[in-house]
DNA sequence: GCCAACGTTGGC
DNA sequence: GCCAACGTTGGC
């Protein structure tokens, strides 16, 4: 059962575009419980939405679990976890957080509830939703 | 740049 | 184990 994600990222240290032309990218640096967890729970082709945090504050596409969770090496001490991620597809038209915070069936999504918390499931109904404001099929 | 929300730390 | 102080994140 393919499970579904939405993983935050500041566009001037990491955006969407980087990731079309790197291929593929190591999900590292994360330092919070939850999120780490999160990532443990990726199964390789889960599916994410990449959000743009502080700048743009827009779903901007789709990427996939490329390889599931692994030491982080950047991890200099503690338990912490990465995974690797693909581009899978742009949105076609990008999703503001004004859009999602007006939109009735979204008041649930963690992205809403928790500002913070920089990896967080989404449901299927969720997922659905932000593809079709995001004009986007898969 | 400000501040609210949240997580972590450390004194007791 | 509680809670105040502090640091960080991220929207505005």
């Amino acid at each position: 059962m393919k499970q579904y994600w939405l993983v935050k990222s500041e566009p001037d240290v990491y955006g969407f575009d980087q990731l079309v032309k790197d291929g593929r990218t190591r999900w590292d640096g994360v330092r919070n419980y939850q999120a780490r967890n999160n990532l443990r729970a990726m199964k390789a082709g889960d599916l994410c939405l990449f959000y743009h945090s502080n700048i743009g504050l827009e779903i901007v596409g789709i990427a996939r679990v490329a390889k599931e969770h692994y030491p982080d090496p950047t991890a200099e001490k503690g338990d912490w976890s990465a995974v690797d991620l693909e581009p899978l597809k742009p949105f076609a038209k990008a999703v503001p957080l004004t859009e999602i915070k007006k939109h009735p069936g979204l008041q649930q999504l963690g992205l809403v509830r928790n500002a913070r918390l920089s990896v967080m499931p989404v449901t299927f109904d969720e997922f659905s939703t932000l593809l079709k404001l995001g004009s986007t099929q898969i």
